[in-house]
DNA sequence: TGACAAAGTTAGTCGCAACTAACTATATTA
DNA sequence: TAATATAGTTAGTTGCGACTAACTTTGTCA
């Protein structure tokens, strides 16, 4: 058996993660300010946030200074982003939803769902492509089913 | 536009409409201790909970006296209760996921989606069936695809 | 019917995650 | 380089939702 870590993360927690993750892929360093602005919230909170990461070693951080991910606090929020994005994607390519709803439905729901639902709703998702491309468009017929 | 409600409700609230309502369906009387059991919650959080459900007309509740659901919250529970069997459908059904991991995942997720997704799920639970009965045995199909 | 068990409530505590207000550190620029 | 704006922190508060321990009410049965 590999070593499986499965912290146990907070909804919170992994928000605060996944912001970091995505901040710094945009803009190479995640500030505070910008950590707030992305999910809503106070400085004052990011704060707190940044300390219990600091403290579950997941996120390297000194007052005053840069904020950057730990390894295993990169793997965490890889994790989160790969449900999101995986959600997101099975919304609305084979669902049909509106980006939007898509997107807020997605950062909800990646918090609830494990491992084994979001790897068969890629499985799903690479299923009917497959399909597709053997002539059956699943999904074409599904959007025209709901179409009545 | 019809009278929507859409009244906010906590998670932890609308597990406990889901508790009351399971537990009037199965036998008449949702007793505060066996909320308390199927939640994997104390007595005392049982009170509170009551409570707050009274104050919001949800629950038709007296201390020490016998717990209902009043019409407004009989509407939420079953409303939680259809996410949670559509979901839980989905998963089993079509994704394939083992009943005692979709059950689960259905209980968070069911607070997480909205209705857009969740009717779009039932859309697609009936379109693989109508499939199935023309000949396309989609379910099939991908279960197929999964096991290599 | 009175003692006892079971069910329910109350009171008080805890942890989390947000907030505001006020303070401190850092960066900018005149 | 000193004034000031911006970013970040600290301290203190709030609300929620759980808990335990101790108490009260209800129901049972000898």
């Amino acid at each position: 058996m590999a070593a499986e870590k499965k912290r146990n993360l907070s909804a919170s927690l992994e928000d605060y993660l996944e912001a970091i993750f995505n901040l710094t892929a945009e803009s190479k360093t995640a500030r505070s300010k910008d950590i707030a602005k992305s999910l809503g919230v106070s400085r004052a909170s990011v704060t707190g946030a940044l300390r219990l990461l600091k403290e579950k070693k997941l996120a390297n951080y000194e007052p005053y200074g840069f904020v950057t991910l730990a390894k295993s606090g990169r793997a965490a929020a890889a994790e989160v982003v790969k449900k999101h994005n995986i959600l997101k994607t099975f919304f609305v390519n084979v669902l049909g939803i509106e980006p939007a709803i898509a997107q807020e439905a997605a950062c909800k729901a990646e918090h609830a769902l494990g491992a084994k639902v979001i790897s068969q709703l890629l499985n799903f998702i690479e299923f009917t492509a497959k399909e597709n491309k053997n002539g059956y468009d699943i999904v074409g017929k599904f959007w025209k089913f709901c179409g009545k």
